[in-house]
This record gives C-alpha cells, structure tokens and sequence, in this order.
RNA sequence: GGGGUGGUAGUUAAGUUGGUUAUAACGCCGGCCUGUCACGCCGGAGGCCGCGGGUUCGAGUCCCGUCCACCCCGCCA
C-alpha cells in the first residue's frame, strides 16, 4: 500500500482519460463498482467520485507479442507484478478499495458510450487492495428502488452513487456562487451565535440545558432574525450567512428540523432593493449550479410580483405554482348579490353578510370555484378520486362539483336542482364556464376555503399532467408575494397577533388604519416563490420607535411579554437603528428544486426521518443518570 | 394531536377463500469461461413473514395492540 500512497501517486481521476491520453502511465484510486471475470481477462469498472473508468487485468500482456500491435511493450512492465496483479484480480469484490498503476488503451471501435472514459480503458501493471469491503446493504446502482428506511442506515453507501454526489456538488457550487455574489455585493459573512434565549411565539425551539446555570436553558436558534437586525444597528451595513437553523416542529417532504438558510439583512434599503439584490444572487445561483442564464426565462432580470391578497384570491395560498393556470375565482360578492341563487348553502352565507352578521369589509366566509376544464377529461370515478384527496384538510366536508351541459346547465351535481337558471347561468359566465367543463365549488370559513381549494388545484394539475409529481419539469416560475396584513384576529374578540413578527413595518399609506381597521393594515414582508415552493422570505423592519408603540397598542397585551422577550431589541432600535430590512432563502429546498430531487432528504448529506431520528446513529438517545444530575435534570415519563 | 400508505431472504417484490417444504429477480458464495461493459453458463447458501398478544386443528394470510418508515392536515414568524 504504501508503495501506492507514497511513491507512486495518483495521476488522475476516473472520470478524466480520454483517447488523447492513449499511451500514457497512470496511477488510478478507486472503488470498485462492477467485476466482470472471463476466467482469462478480468474487467473491473473503478470508481470514484469524478467517474467511472474500465481497468482491465489481462495475463496475456505479459508477453512483449501481445504489445506488438501497440507499438510494443511500456517501459514500466514488470511480468511478475502484471501476474500478481492478476490473481488478486481473481479476489477483488464490489465496492473493495483498491489502487492500479496501468497503461491507457485506445479501446478502438469497442467504445462504451455510457461513461465519459468509455473511449479508452487502463491495463493494469500493478495493483493494490487498500481495503476490503463488506457486501452492501443494497445495490449502489443509480436507478435506486431500496427503502429509504435502509438508504438512511447506511448513508454513507447511499451517498457513493452518482445521483448524490451531483446533488452534493451542487450544493458546493451554490455555496461558492452565493458567498462570490454576496461578498461583491457588499455584504460581510458575519456569524451569529446557535446557542441563544429562548423566545415563545413562533416554531418551537430545540431547548439545551445550562450545566453552568442549572435549572436553565438555551435555545438552539430558530434563525439569526434578532442578532443580524443588531449587525444593523451596529453600523455593519450589508450582512450575509450561510447558516444552519433549528426547529422542533413536525417535519415534511420539504422540513427538516436542522437546515440551511442564506440569510440577508440590508441597511438603507427599501422592498425593490432587497428583491433586485435577491433576483441577481438566483441568476447567479443558476449559472454556477446548472449553468442556465435565467436571462432566457426572465430576461428583464427580474421576477414578477404579486401581493399576497391577490395570491390568496386566485391560488388560495401565498406560495402559487404558476406553471399552471386554473385559477380560482372569488363567487362570494356574486352570491351576496343573488340571494344565495336558490343554493340552500349559498343562502346561508349571503344572509349572513346582508343580515351584518358578517363584515363584507373582511369576509371571513367566502364561496370560490374552479373550473377542471373539458380537454382534462377526467371520469366520474376520476373526479370522486380527486375529492378523496381532499379529505385529509381537517374540517373538509365535501366538494359540490357540477358539470357544464351545452345549454349550460348543470348536470352531475347536487346543485342543479336548487340553483335558479339566472344565479347558474351568471355563475358560468363568472367563471368563465364551457361546455364539458367540470366546476367545482367550495363555501364556508375563509382559511379552510383557500386550504382545501390550494390543494385542488395542485392535484388537477398533477392529474392533468400540467406539471409532474415532483420535480420542475424543466419550467422555473418564480415570483414574490408582497404586503400580507401585518395583523390577524387573536383568540378574543378584537384582539390582534402579529401575523410573523412584530418588528414588520406596515406599509406607509395604511398607517392611519392601525387605530381604525387593523385587519386592514399590509405590511413590507415578501416571499420569494419557486414552483410553489416557498425559497425564501423576509421583511423591512420596523425601525422608527413612534410607529412601534402604535403596532404594541394594537397587539395590547402581547407589549409587557415583547418588551420582556424583545427589550434588547427595543433597546437597540432606540440607539441609532438605520432603516433596514433583509430575507433568507431556504438553501436546502433551492438545492432540491435546481436538483430536481423528491424530497429535502436527498440534498441533505445526513438528513433526519419524519420522525425527527437519525437511523445510522440511532439518535436521539437516552443518556446516564449522571448526565442528567449535572444538568439538574430529570426524565419525568418512562423513555 | 389527526388521517392515509407500507414493513415477507442482503435488496426489490409475489404469496389465491386460512391448509403440506413460503416463491421470483437482483445481490452473495463455489465452479467454468480471454472482450465484457445489466457479461454468460452450471451449482449452492440464505427467512423470528417488523414485534407482542388473540381467534383457529392449523395464521405470512383473520382480529387487537405496538414499533418503525413514508405522505398529508394541524403546526412551521
């Protein structure tokens, strides 16, 4: 072996021989991906992280006749080394370690197309083993079907294959792109500290006892929000971090409790400056990570707008997929107007806001529909297929579907009896209804509307094959979504929560309604949406102490526990705070939708199940009395 | 916290109305093979059917519980 690491040297990667090296000596590392044993000649396909390269043992080449055609034999032939090379050729299994010193061959007409090196192929000299391996767990093939339960067992198998490693290197790339791009812009990496007060109101924390300060706790940071506002304050200007967050909620396809954000906080800087600073970090985030210019997509360089109450009416969420249309459109106003429309259901809410029950100002029930339109086809069974999928929004309790006739009437539904022929026929214009097509209705409370119609839309489209299961199918439909109310109702009645964090400015031209209409107030807080993807979202933050006081005397109650939790903050605002404002990108999720990849486990090296475990660790773990006695704790239920 | 899907050889799957010895492919092991590249041919080993109860003459199959993984809702400023 060390003959191997230490004289020999390796001479290049397995990805890199091609025709033009013919002829030369080369020292290979590698793993071995396949054997292929025919009793004489042996052909292993080494690996490693750069490619794929054939060596081939051929006992044969001992003979300075077999080199003849070759242009005789090379100067580092040794016949005994070649044969020992041989035999342990006989020995060598899968995924083995293994090093050669060989010869590049032209492999003439028998090219392998398939690997970047498939025009040549190395005839060993001499070889090593520099370790044996254990069979797999499972077969390291691209193309992988294992359970991901066992994939997660043994990650570090599952990061050999190629598909992981792409992803990986990727990562690298979006890493380098976004400290190149940032650091030109201006912005300082400034770290910020993991281990911070915990705070209530927003995700849960992960809580680390203090052993110095028995009793007490750390919070391991939910994001560096408060520290960058006071690199601000502190004059530092322009910040970025690339800098892994942690929060104890339940996961998802696209949550993990640790993940990575590139976090962003400007002085002096308005809306549009954040976006234009954000919209180039992506372009070149692009190039480096799939060398794409979104100049072809967005050539203006610029990624439309649009604000969030236009979102919800149209989409239902603040996180579009604009790939597709099937937009949905609002039918509440239209209800009121017609009484209900003989609909006993559609009644009920109309009266409601004619009686006043109901303020029309902020219309917390609401009729919407979605037109499936006649090309999508789609069977009775298909449709009922569709309602099933619906059923796991909590409070979803059916979807009235009516199917549009040529005379425009409704068939198929349990509304066609009771609608008056002028509420139906005023309906399909609204919605802009033909013959065939298939709308679908959903009525009642506001949130649950939007919910359960966000989700329609997605699985129409997915059903319609509009755009794939996961994964971009080639199309980047980016967009930000602006000016959210910066309050929602709290749990008594005419009390006020901050909808995100209270240290959001509202928008200049609604700060005459924080005493009138709070409900009414937007606010400067944007998201930056992929494919309906949330990637990132952020806020220019309050800094003027008047404006302050007024958003605390809406929140009432919420201003000794924010002065309590938030007092260094206030503290600081009041010392010489510039206007500022900032954004973090979801780096795991902008790293899974560029990959392309299902889920955020794939672009995470050691990623965490639904359950928040580590498989190949097993952690977490139960400790030792002892450990817990120095941290004065102690485990109340059974583990 | 709620809903759904799944767990059978190392891996991926099949397994009928409950019925003799639980199948297959790939992988693995042995033998043969000098141009393969999904090498080929011959032979072989390999099973707590997730775990624990129950029903039954008899359970991979039916019932109850439980664990694990995945997907969704709540939650995630």
């Amino acid at each position: 072996m060390s003959r191997f690491i230490d004289d020999l040297k390796r001479t290049h990667r397995c990805g890199s021989l091609r025709a033009a090296d013919v002829g030369k000596e080369v020292v290979l590392f590698g793993w071995v991906e396949s054997r292929r044993d025919h009793g004489g000649c042996v052909f292993i396909d080494l690996r490693d992280r750069e490619g794929i390269t054939q060596i081939v043992f051929d006992p044969a080449y001992a003979e300075a006749d077999t080199w003849a055609s070759r242009g005789g034999a090379p100067a580092g032939l040794d016949k005994e080394l070649l044969a020992k090379a041989h035999d342990l050729a006989e020995q060598i299994r899968g995924e083995w370690v293994v090093g050669i010193r060989g010869v590049v061959l032209s492999r003439g007409s028998n090219v392998n197309p398939k690997i970047a090196t498939g025009e040549i192929e190395v005839l060993v000299l001499e070889a090593t083993v520099f370790n044996k391996a254990d069979t797999p767990a499972f077969e390291l093939k691209d193309d992988i079907d294992t359970r991901e339960e066992v994939r997660l067992q043994y990650r570090y198998l599952d990061l050999r294959r190629a598909p992981l490693q792409r992803i990986l290197r990727m990562r690298h790339e979006i890493n380098r792109a976004t400290r190149n791009y940032l650091s030109d812009a201006g912005c300082l990496e400034l770290e910020t500290p993991f281990l911070v007060k915990y705070t209530p109101g927003g995700a849960r924390n992960f809580l680390v006892p203090s052993r110095l300060s028995q009793g007490k706790f750390y919070a391991l940071a939910e994001s560096p929000q408060l520290y960058k506002q006071l690199f601000m304050v502190a004059g530092f200007d322009r910040y970025f971090q690339i800098v892994k967050c942690f929060r104890d909620e339940d996961l998802r396809v696209d949550r993990q409790p640790e993940f990575t954000q590139i976090d962003v906080e400007l002085s002096f800087v308005n809306q549009d400056d954040v976006f234009t600073l954000m919209e180039g970090l992506v372009f070149a985030i692009y190039k480096a990570a799939l060398g794409q210019d979104l100049h072809d997509v967005f050539p203006d360089g610029r990624f439309p707008r649009i604000p969030f109450s236009e979102s919800m009416a149209k989409y239902g969420n603040d996180k579009p997929d604009l790939r597709f249309g099937l937009e949905h459109v609002d039918l509440t106003d239209l209800v009121i107007e017609l009484g209900g429309g003989g609909v006993p259901f559609f009644a009920e809410i109309a009266d409601r806001y004619t009686s006043g029950a109901l303020s029309r100002a902020h219309k917390p029930q609401i009729v919407k529909a979605l037109v499936i339109p006649a090309a999508a086809n789609l069977s009775r069974p298909q449709l009922e297929e569709l309602e099933k999928g619906l059923r796991d929004v909590k409070g979803f309790r059916g979807l009235a579907r009516a199917k549009v006739a040529e005379d425009g009437s409704w068939t198929q539904s349990p509304l066609a009896k009771s609608v008056t022929p002028d509420a139906r026929a005023r309906i399909n214009a609204a919605v802009g209804a033909k013959t065939g097509d298939v709308i679908c209705f959903q009525f009642g409370l506001a949130d649950l509307v939007h919910t359960v119609m966000a989700k329609l839309r997605v699985d129409v489209a997915k059903r319609m094959g509009l755009i794939p299961e996961y994964g971009h199918g080639g199309k980047w439909k980016f967009l930000w979504v602006t000016n959210p109310p910066l309050f929602e109702p709290g749990d008594g009645e005419g009390t006020w929560v901050a909808a995100h964090h209270a240290f959001t400015r509202p928008v200049d031209e609604h700060l005459p309604l924080l005493e009138t209409d709070p409900a009414r107030v937007e606010c400067y807080r944007y998201d930056l949406v992929l494919n309906g993807f949330e990637i990132g979202g952020g806020s220019i933050r309050l800094h003027d102490p008047d404006v302050q006081q007024r958003v605390f005397n809406v929140l009432g109650i919420e201003l000794e526990s924010a002065r309590e939790k938030f007092g260094f903050l206030l503290d600081a605002l009041r010392s010489g705070a510039p206007p500022h404002g900032g954004i973090a990108l979801g780096m795991d999720r902008v790293a899974m939708l560029l990959s392309g990849a299902p889920t955020l486990r794939d672009v995470i090296p050691f990623p965490k199940t639904n359950q928040g475990t580590d498989q190949m660790t097993g952690a977490p773990v139960t400790v030792d009395a002892s450990q817990l006695a120095d941290l004065a704790v102690r485990v109340v239920s059974a583990p």
